[in-house]
DNA sequence: TAGATTGTTAATCGATTAACAATC
DNA sequence: TAGATTGTTAATCGATTAACAATC
């Protein structure tokens, strides 16, 4: 079934999960669709909508059952699954995500960093230390890692990508502002930090606020 | 004009302007919207549409002039425009924020960093000092700030929002999971990385990637 | 029961894609 | 000129929203 959700369905997901954390921990018991779209800004019929695609289902007259739904939600987005990863460029934004404990509960796992600057191979971040680059095919290997993090200076995002894919990688949640060409059975997901920051003044600018 | 511009052609734009900079740095002269649809993985239409939109036109048989694009972009997105903003939590993801150098090009400024650890405060970041939640007031009134990047935890985050939004502040980029409560004159971007983790091994998974 | 809220079908809206004329 | 690529109208698609019946 899961295949047949909508990617902005999905999107909202974890939204909808903070969302019930916070009530639960506020004491409440229900949770209606009409809140959670007030909180989101969003239309209370889509989050009925979003709530059956995942194929959870509320009391008419109560609303959600937050523990219930938590749990859904949790099972769903199969946060009890361990996503072993690997985290390449020791950089300032790769040690943060390296130390970040907020993931872990995502099922995030990063069991290795990466890097080949000297210097930097053989610090200890987050309890883990630096590797070389050498040791990528091992590490990959030992722990059978399909997902990579990928925190480097864009001219060397797509050779590092090339060597991950021949590696076995499957998944890169790619920080580098560049457009990676991969194989079609290898996933990217873009999170360009800099975009987002245009992109969030421009909208700021459109909407006449800043 | 700017403000008919919708929402998922914004979020394009800083893409094109990349794919731009890297056929620049390879020494070409025009770029076709194909080839651009082609590294993006969108129909070729539909950068047409896009640049359209911005009011940039190409040449037919030619393609899009590099360089112009590149300045139109620059123009239309105001990477010129210094975006002063204050960073909110100097923890692991803000400092990494407050030193990334390559968001300048985008024209955002972190005129001063705020945490209320006293073991922080005093602290150098990338040329500035930490400085007590206390200096907020006169640091937003002096240099009139509009813009603030949340990295705080949770439980932080609303009462520093309130006090943001009653010191003049009016666009908020929000690092922490939780959805905030602000006025509508006020503009909230979520950047929750955890959400976005959850999304990103989900829609792997969704593709039978991993 | 009455009323509030869910669940679901139908309508709308807007983004994407297809088709093709315009043009260098 | 011929052909490639842009620019633009029309068609499609799918997400969002409206309406309302079902239900506890």
């Amino acid at each position: 079934m899961k295949n047949e959700i909508s990617i902005p369905t999905l999107k909202r997901l974890p939204s909808y999960y903070n969302i019930v954390c916070n009530a639960l921990g506020a004491g409440e018991k229900y949770i209606s669709s009409a809140s959670i779209a007030r909180v989101l800004d969003v239309d209370d019929t889509q989050v009925r909508k979003d709530i059956a695609a995942i194929g959870y289902a509320g009391k008419p007259k109560v609303g959600f059952d937050l523990i219930k739904f938590k749990v859904h939600l949790e099972e769903y987005l199969e946060f009890d699954k361990k996503r072993k990863s690997i985290l390449i460029g020791a950089g300032n934004l790769g040690i943060a995500l390296s130390r970040y404990q907020g993931f872990a509960k995502y099922g995030l796992s990063v069991v290795a960093i990466f890097d080949n600057d000297p210097l930097k191979i053989g610090l200890k971040i987050a309890d883990k230390e630096v590797l070389s680059l050498e040791k990528l095919k091992e590490t990959i290997v030992e722990n059978n890692i399909k997902i990579a993090i990928l925190t480097i200076p864009s001219n060397k995002a797509q050779e590092t990508t090339d060597m991950l894919i021949s590696l076995g990688i499957k998944a890169i949640w790619n920080f580098s502002p560049i457009a990676l060409d991969v194989p079609s059975d290898v996933f990217v997901q873009n999170q360009d930090l800099g975009a987002s920051f245009t992109t969030f003044v421009n909208i700021a600018s459109i909407k006449n606020i800043i």
